[in-house]
RNA sequence: GCUGAAGUGGUGGAACUGGUAGACACGCAGGACUUAAAAUCCUGUUCGCCCUAAAGCGAGUGCGGGUUCGAUUCCCGCCUUCAGUACCA
């Protein structure tokens, strides 16, 4: 029979899920082998043609180690809590938990389809009771620990409490907020049980605190800092403000630094590591701190360039410090407040974009330099960000390039520091040169200031060094109902853990998915919702990436019910050997999945430091537009006349978006386009010949309506959405698989074009006649292959070896075609050799080739744990090359000489030769390179 | 602005350590088969010049330089596109 790939795929689909061929256990024997994809999160949408991109790449990837004799472990899941499937309900009543539940059936289906060797009995689902409840369990490990940096790494808040029992609190290294009192123990010992608490919070590695957060009130919930993009919202696009509320956090910022050292050790691509090092943003530098004429506060800053310090000609705080109203003085009281309203009302979007205007408003205050004694006015200024490092900077406006404009802006001395600097025009920030105008440490060079500056604002108890980084604590927590439930409740306005036998704490059923009248979130509608029927719970739900900050470990023992895995599973699987997604995650769920490994590993659940060895980012796929152009008439207005993509400039036109699904390599299908809506049903065609007939004249068949394309997001507004189905449908899953790998370089974004997939298709038919006589009857001989066969054999086994290593699908299947068209050409029907490529090809299509491999008679099934075949170079070696000869780098000839013969011998065949003899002109060569084996050039 | 990636035929792309640029495929053109079409198969296809043809000549990997016998590949400068980031003190 000819290729049915219907009818293969189906049947090879229903016999890996039977047999549960994909399962993986622990088994010690075998080295282990983790592929994981990033889960998706289940949108009413349903997979697009992208979506498959990165889970055809690990699946051939899967498929190729078990052939190498790993144990493969290859799940998916589902990441299913999230905004979507809330908004949905909000709109409709609808429980998200139904939706979800139809999206996920339905994203199942469309994998499935894909022939994908998941082991499915290790399905995850974020938003299930049995998945959350260690969630939940996670978070509780996070509020009983805190970070201690002697031992460099977290420890049971037992260890603290035992520490504030013994010693100074003051001599405690610990990652905390700024606010711990200095508690001697017996201060500590004094406390009431209620104090104790509200202090230990303020150590915890998740806790309470009030913070400044991006509140969106159209969203109703607060947003991590990665889902705000310009002032507004990453989904939906509302704007965002900053609002002060009480918040759960994770104190992510005692593992800056370790985060950063351990992008060292993996293999993953440089410019994602590269992001999270801007994201962690270290900087190194030191803390000084101001007196204030008049005050008994003082004002720290945070500097980089400390050995500025006496160039500083002011002070700038942001309009949000503590300090502002303290500091304003009577006279300047009306500025100021002008100022700081003028700022609020500034949305975040103007204030970026805003960034060459210069503003700010004069306190009537002054500091005192800690160095020269110098007094210095302090102002407020809105390039100033509260959130970063105190808050304040001192200015230098020789140095720093905003500081420069503000003293211009407001005629504020510019203080020349090195004698190397330059700053007639422009700010000079570079340290060349000896320091002027410095006090202590005139005369000296950069590196000498440095250390003599720290030491003496160290003496002064007025600075020290400090390194400061940009990553700020994460917010954990959403008003919203479709996420994890916090496991708190609280007694006195303070919050206490549930049991950990009382997990799972279950998402209470609400009438509404909407904040209560009060404006408290979704969960506060819950009935009789009450920790004990007496305290209140935590009514925030934990964000979107709480669930997928774990997930990797409960694959490996996804029906465990005492633990979140098995320890013994977790020494076994340990880590994500290849990790594919997209890049998207680079600051969000990589990051924070790092963070939490760590935590895990820190408190001896995990062994591993780093989760995610490899990792690849495949590239997006972009929607490619096809346009019809419609005539306009003298008046502009469009017609019901359509003229062809060659033939518009002769026309005034208006591009229109048509469904690429009614396009096929850029011909529109006519009759498809008359029923694509009804006003098209009279339509008037000018076709690519200039016709206005579909049978051109002398009858030479059909003139066609080309239209025009453009790469654009896939949406479907744009109607340029392509479905893995259809295709599946029409060509199978084996051409699609291995359409979407020849498609390009994995990590390569590329908008999607169907043109070409007639291509793969006609190889795997090819490749199935190969097994075939022509009345498609299962046809091989036992004869031992002759040369040219096995050269072929190895060629490919090579190459696909070395292509699938380095991630390179996209030339290997170029290479199978290769392989084929050789072998057809010799008519070769050899089990010897067509075995060995069944298995070759098998991670790239599996289906067909699980047929043949039954056809040859083999056993069914045991195709997935077949041996890779072993590459042998005998094969390949050549006794003869054919030379490309060039003259002076162009090259002009070939010359088949033996490989054996040494350079010294060419030269001379080379230079007697007559052919080349014509190249030369009757010149004497100034020297011949041969490289054997490679080329051979003449220089003139 | 800063950081990163990338620019090769009509299109997707290949060339892995500097060694025959354009593999493989799409599209297109011509042909075979067919009453016809679809499907299939064969031939050609970087551009320009020359030519009945065979053959030949020249240019060519974003642009301008450099290193080298030889550069898509290495170095310097510039342009364009995409992605990330954005007053970070």
């Amino acid at each position: 029979m000819d290729y049915q790939f219907k009818q293969i795929e189906k049947e090879w689909q229903k016999f890996w899920a039977q047999h549960q061929t994909f399962k993986a256990e622990v088994d010690t024997n075998k080295p282990k082998y983790y592929v994981l994809d990033m889960f998706p999160y289940p949108s009413g949408a349903g997979l697009h043609v992208g979506h498959p991109l990165g889970y055809i790449a690990s699946d051939i990837f899967a498929r190729y180690k078990r052939l190498k004799g790993f144990n493969v472990l290859h799940p998916m899941g589902y990441d299913s809590f999230g905004l979507p499937a809330e908004q949905y309900a909000i709109q409709t009543g609808q429980h998200p938990a139904k939706t979800t539940e139809t999206n996920i059936n339905r994203y199942r289906e469309q994998l499935d389809n894909l022939g994908f060797s998941f082991d499915w009995s290790k399905e995850v689902r974020t938003s299930s009771p049995d998945y959350y409840k260690w969630t939940q369990w996670i978070f509780m490990q996070l509020f009983n620990a805190w970070y201690n940096k002697e031992t460099d790494r977290a420890e049971h808040i037992s260890t603290l409490i035992a520490k504030l029992e013994t010693i100074p609190a003051t001599e405690i290294k610990a990652v905390c907020d700024d606010d711990v009192l200095p508690l001697l123990p017996s201060d500590w010992s004094a406390m009431s049980e209620e104090e104790k608490q509200s202090e230990l919070l303020k150590y915890r590695l998740t806790y309470l605190k009030e913070s400044t957060v991006n509140w969106c009130a159209a969203l109703g919930t607060v947003l991590a800092n990665d889902e705000v993009k310009d002032g507004f919202s990453e989904r939906g696009g509302h704007p965002v403000e900053q609002k002060k509320m009480m918040q759960w956090s994770m104190r992510i910022s005692a593992y800056a630094d370790r985060l950063l050292k351990g992008l060292n050790d993996i293999d993953w691509p440089e410019p994602l590591k590269e992001m999270q090092r801007n994201w962690i943003g270290k900087s190194e530098g030191a803390m000084v701190s101001f007196e204030l004429e008049g005050h008994s506060q003082q004002v720290s800053v945070f500097t980089t360039r400390v050995d500025t310090l006496y160039g500083v000609s002011f002070l700038a705080i942001a309009p949000e410090h503590e300090l502002v109203a303290s500091l304003t003085t009577p006279a300047q009281k009306a500025e100021i407040d002008a100022y700081i309203l003028a700022t609020k009302k500034k949305s975040e979007l103007d204030r970026m974009a805003d960034v060459k205007t210069v503003s700010g408003a004069f306190t009537g205050s002054y500091a005192i330099n800690p160095l020269s004694g110098e007094k210095v006015p302090v102002w407020i200024a809105d390039y100033v960000l509260a959130g970063y490092g105190t808050g304040a900077v001192m200015a230098v406006p020789s140095g720093d390039q905003r500081d420069y404009l503000f003293a211009k802006h407001f005629n504020l001395p510019i203080v020349q520091i090195l004698d190397a600097q330059i700053c007639d025009t422009e700010a000079d920030p570079t340290k060349e040169g000896r320091y002027v105008n410095s006090g202590i440490i005139n005369g000296l060079t950069y590196k000498e200031a440095v250390a003599k500056i720290v030491a003496a604002l160290e003496e002064k108890g007025m600075g020290y060094a400090k390194v400061n980084y940009r990553m700020r604590d994460a917010i954990f927590g959403r008003q919203r109902y479709w996420g994890e439930p916090v496991p708190v409740y609280f007694k006195n306005g303070l919050p206490y853990l549930i049991q950990e036998e009382e997990l799972p704490l279950l998402l209470p059923e609400i009438d509404k998915y909407l904040p209560t009248e009060s404006g408290e979130p979704p969960l506060g509608r819950a009935k009789d919702w009450k920790y004990q029927d007496e305290y209140e719970y935590e009514l925030s739900t934990m964000p979107g990436w709480a669930g997928s900050s774990w997930y990797w470990y409960r694959y490996m023992d996804a029906n465990n019910d005492a633990a979140f895995a098995d320890k013994d599973k977790i020494a076994y699987w340990r880590d994500v050997d290849l990790y594919i997604g997209g890049n998207e995650h680079a600051t969000g769920h990589l990051l924070y999945s790092r963070f939490w490994n760590k935590f895990l590993k820190d408190m001896g659940y995990v062994v591993e430091e780093e989760p995610f060895k490899k990792l690849i980012n495949q590239g997006m796929i972009q929607g490619r537009s096809n346009f019809v152009y419609r005539v306009n008439d003298i008046d502009g207005k469009g017609t019901n006349e359509f003229v062809s993509y060659g033939q518009k400039s002769n026309y005034s036109v208006t591009p229109l978006h048509v469904d690429v699904n009614i396009v096929n390599n850029d011909t529109l299908d006519i009759e498809a386009f008359r029923n694509f809506r009804p006003e098209y049903k009279d339509a008037v065609f000018i076709y690519e010949d200039g016709s206005n007939s579909l049978s051109a004249e002398d009858g030479r068949g059909e003139a066609k309506y080309i239209c025009g394309h453009e790469v654009e997001k896939m949406s479907k507004s744009k109607f340029n959405v392509v479905n893995p189905d259809d295709l599946v449908e029409r060509y199978g899953a084996d051409t699609l698989r291995m359409y979407e790998m020849f498609l390009g370089p994995l990590e390569q974004s590329k908008p999607w074009n169907t043109n070409g997939i007639e291509g793969v298709f006609k190889f795997l038919r090819k490749f199935w006649k190969l097994f075939h006589d022509e009345n498609f009857n299962f046809q091989v001989s036992d004869a031992a292959p002759t040369k040219a066969e096995l050269k072929a054999l190895h060629k490919i086994i090579k190459k696909v070896e070395e292509d699938i290593e380095r991630f390179s699908f996209n030339t290997s299947v170029s290479s199978f075609m290769i392989a084929v068209n050789e072998l057809t050409d010799l008519k070769c029907n050899k089990k010897a050799v067509l075995q060995e490529l069944v298995i070759l090809l098998s991670p790239y299509a599996p289906h067909i080739t699980e047929e043949l491999w039954k056809l040859l008679g083999n056993r069914p099934g045991t195709l997935s744990f077949a041996q890779f075949p072993t590459f042998n170079p005998v094969y390949l070696v050549e006794d003869e090359f054919a030379y490309p000869v060039s003259v002076n780098g162009k090259t002009k000839t070939n010359l088949l000489l033996p490989l054996t013969m040494e350079p010294s011998e060419v030269e001379k065949v080379v230079l007697a030769d007559e052919q080349i003899q014509k190249y030369l002109d009757g010149k004497t060569p100034k020297k011949v390179i041969v490289v054997k084996g490679r080329i051979i050039n003449l220089v003139v």
